[in-house]
DNA sequence: CAATGGCATGAAAACGTTGTAATTCTCCAA
DNA sequence: TTGGAGAATTACAACGTTTTCATGCCATTG
């Protein structure tokens, strides 16, 4: 590759002309400024970033690590899709700024995090994203030597974090159906463990609380995990039927996931309940694959992962350029995605739910 | 951060020593090694990359460039979820190999690729992973300068490439549903034009016609697609009906992928088959979201991205050290995860579709 | 006309590392 | 004791930038 000196050679300048042209700097007469850049072209000159790294020059380079979890005994993550997601905000965001991105994993391992910090440091990065799998508290290994921003997490020390409002998720889910004329509402939550899990059924309760709706009108169940538990199926059938049977049963159930409103399904046809007539259906996550395939498309709350990994990306830009803005953790909200699993209540559709039928 | 002229110093030595001891080349006494060490892990001391990189020395660092479609007037990928799946491959095989991955995403314009590599050289990577969302052929900008893997594509200059065994995967399916008896198949595949489409057909045909089978037991019916046709499902619906109705309707059908599969259970359901008595089952991915949800579960072929992705570095590696091996393009076999969906002829199971009884 | 100041440019040092070649040390044989 | 061979170590250049400071030029001012 072509260096600054051939540079300066071709366009018969000094290398640091060339480097003021390169770096935009003032002070370069436009006759002169034209003649490097036609020469930086000609040679297809690109800065060394070794060499720029090394005089303590901005890297423009971004690091990220992802899947660490496992620190306080929490679950693993069932798929990791979710921080997938979040590379992929952070790639884009990266990308409008002209940064690049490294990324390296500490699947399993929460203390190999000090350990890349240390590469990653190595490598001059200027800031580091650190991405869990779920949302929760974590502890990072030691004050790092360079920015850092903490994406679906957060800790103690105060570090910046990005996290899912989940609580506001759950909250707008209720308000809508509630506004839709619901007023017998039930909820089948994930297992207990989980942040999310308690932030939504507070969203949960609070929003039926400040529409007055009383609590003997709410039917909540929670427990259900997709992972590891003894037939989880037979679960959700019986914590189904607590919720849905009986003279007050809600006319609107919430899940705590895409993929178990999936599962359940089934079951509601077998009882010879209409989605949305008779119940209206919310999920969470906004698994495209699922909503769009459960028929009627299922109304949802989306988990903004894409979003948590731009808006950490952008909040560690600001953090770069010496901007603060605000509290340390920012929470983005879960917007509602309105499918055909919801109706008003006293509005019929036309909707049926018998294959034959679908095919029209 | 201390530099090698720190350690040095502590270590009474020269920066050569120390240079000698990080790098593990020979000629240093025990006695030196051990002192040179402490000093190094008392200052803390990493090696500066950008220093390193410069003196041309290898920089452990890895460039991947994903979502890299559009070239030829093929469709987008329809989630960019295969990518990340290889990119999840890539990154481990670099964990185990020491070296950092950086990435990049080139999304809809594939004439970044070339520019993407520009910023990569600057970076001095040592190889370039480049993936693309599906299986297809690809051209490259230009003869790269740095040693470059496809994964998931291919081009005609003979660039290694890593890709699916697509042809392989729908092979084997088909034999191993001969090789349990059924004797009438049939096929619903995806649409025409991409190039997995046709090497699945050609593996179904192949098999069939290898064991024996005519043609006339064959119902093949393609064209489905998940994205942008209008009502695809109504086109799933019209093409199931030709393949599974009539007196020699087929005992096994195989789907273009597990989507579509779980989309066609209500249709199958309606027209009173059971799964797997009446009518084994077998989709293509292994998206096990939907394999595991679908009851029974669903069989079927894994593409294997995770796998491409690995292969893919360390095929890239091997090229680093200089060794190189066979072919060109390597194909990675897509195994058949077997679950229940299907059954041999004669065989009858106690499955019961109607989820009442599935609670038991 | 000489002195001053601002602008455009250039020469050389510095960054932290590795490669090369030279130097010193160690040990053994003559 | 001295040579000498080979191992251990060192000094110094080099990599491609940016930075600091110096310089040349021209216009403005006194």
């Amino acid at each position: 590759m072509a260096n600054i000196h051939d540079v300066a050679r071709l366009a018969s300048v000094s290398i640091k002309t060339v480097s003021r042209v390169i770096n935009g700097e003032a002070s370069v007469r436009e006759a002169t400024r034209e003649k490097v850049l036609r020469a930086a072209k000609e040679l297809n000159y690109l800065p060394h970033r070794g060499a720029r790294m090394m005089r303590g020059r901005g890297s423009e380079l971004i690091g990220m690590i992802t899947g660490a979890v496992s620190a306080s005994g929490a679950p693993p993550s069932a798929s990791g899709l979710s921080a997938i997601h979040i590379v992929r905000g952070a790639l884009q965001a990266c990308r409008k700024a002209g940064k690049t991105l490294m990324i390296a994993d500490a699947t399993g391992d929460w203390n190999e995090v000090g350990q890349l910090l240390g590469i990653f440091e190595a490598h001059s990065v200027e800031g580091v994203i650190i991405a869990s799998d779920f949302h929760r508290q974590v502890v990072l290994p030691l004050p790092a030597s360079v920015p850092v921003v903490l994406a679906n997490c957060f800790d103690a020390a105060g570090t910046p974090a990005v996290v899912p409002d989940d609580y506001q998720g759950q909250y707008s889910a209720t308000k809508f159906l509630i506004e839709s004329g619901h007023a017998r509402l039930g909820m089948l939550g994930l297992e207990d463990g989980p942040l999310a899990s308690h932030l939504r059924r507070q969203g949960f309760f609070d929003a039926c609380r400040e529409h007055g709706l009383p609590v003997s009108m709410l039917r909540f169940q929670s427990g259900y995990t997709q992972e590891g538990g003894k037939t989880p199926i037979r679960f959700l059938a019986d914590a189904l039927n607590r919720v849905i049977q009986g003279d007050d049963a809600p006319t609107a159930v919430m899940f705590g996931n895409d993929l178990m409103t999936l599962k359940a399904i089934p079951f509601l046809k077998a009882a010879g309940l209409e989605v949305p007539d008779d119940l209206s259906l919310v999920g969470f996550d906004n698994d495209e694959r699922i909503c769009e395939t459960i028929q009627p498309a299922l109304t949802t709350v989306q988990l903004p992962y894409d979003a948590i990994g731009a808006v950490a990306a952008e909040r560690l830009f600001a953090m770069l350029k010496g901007e603060f803005s605000g509290s340390n953790v920012s929470k983005v909200p879960c917007e509602i995605v309105r499918r055909e699993s919801t109706c008003a209540i006293g509005a019929r559709t036309a909707y049926a739910s018998s294959a034959a039928q679908l095919i029209e």
